[in-house]
DNA sequence: CAGAATCCCACCCGATACTG
DNA sequence: CAGTATCGGGTGGGATTCTG
């Protein structure tokens, strides 16, 4: 089964954008250290909506990122926790968090000369 | 000058966000090792079509990620080429590309059990 | 509590046409 | 050649409502 370069950098850059995906790594950060409860989630990622901490928890538990797991009863408890795939994405993560961190001043004040050289059209 | 921890993270992921587009990743990597002029990158990366091109070369731009150099003359002549800060991001994308890389099999194994678990609704 | 379903709008982005 | 300008379809994502 022969498998085109075309198909192997699709589907990294796939991969890629999800990481990129600001709730994606917002919520992979949170658990880090510990298995957290959805409401739990919803309450620690500020702003994210109810619908796209469903999605985000999904497509995670569908790469086998992380695992879900229901406990029976009422009221209904539903966990979430980093996989060891998902402990590696981690790394992986906190290390390009860690270049964003690290030249974020740079970035910041080059963005402030390009615009004070490139100022708006006037519309 | 107090700057809220929302601030930086904010910060942090509009970088990552930057990071995480396809086409930024694209023109980066195109530019590892050699300069480029506009037309050379709109043929090599390969789907861009000219308005993204424009737009994520001026991204970069502003980033100081890359510069851009205009050559007097008929016809124009613009190339585009990595700074060290856009050295420094390749290293730390193509780290994340190669854990993509490792780990894209997993991935999609996981999904391909996942989603044969779970078979989408009838509709 | 943990979602699923629906509505809806802002914006992203591609296609196309025009310009210095 | 290296862009800008404009239009229009598709989509991401918020707000709200309903359910097991």
């Amino acid at each position: 089964m022969a498998e085109s370069e075309q198909d192997v950098c699709r589907q990294i850059l796939q991969i890629l954008g999800l990481i990129g995906d600001k709730w994606t790594i917002l919520v992979v950060g949170q658990l880090r250290d510990r298995t957290l409860r959805f409401g739990e989630l919803h309450r620690v990622v500020t702003g994210i909506s109810q619908r796209m901490l469903t999605r985000t928890l999904r497509q995670l538990e569908r790469d086998g990122l992380v695992t879900r797991t229901v406990h029976a009863g009422v009221p209904p408890r539903v966990e979430y926790a980093l996989t060891d795939l998902g402990l590696t994405l981690l790394d992986s993560v906190t290390a390009l968090g860690q270049w964003a961190t690290g030249h974020r001043q740079q970035i910041i004040e080059h963005r402030r000369r390009y615009d004070t050289a490139h100022p708006a059209p006037i519309r």
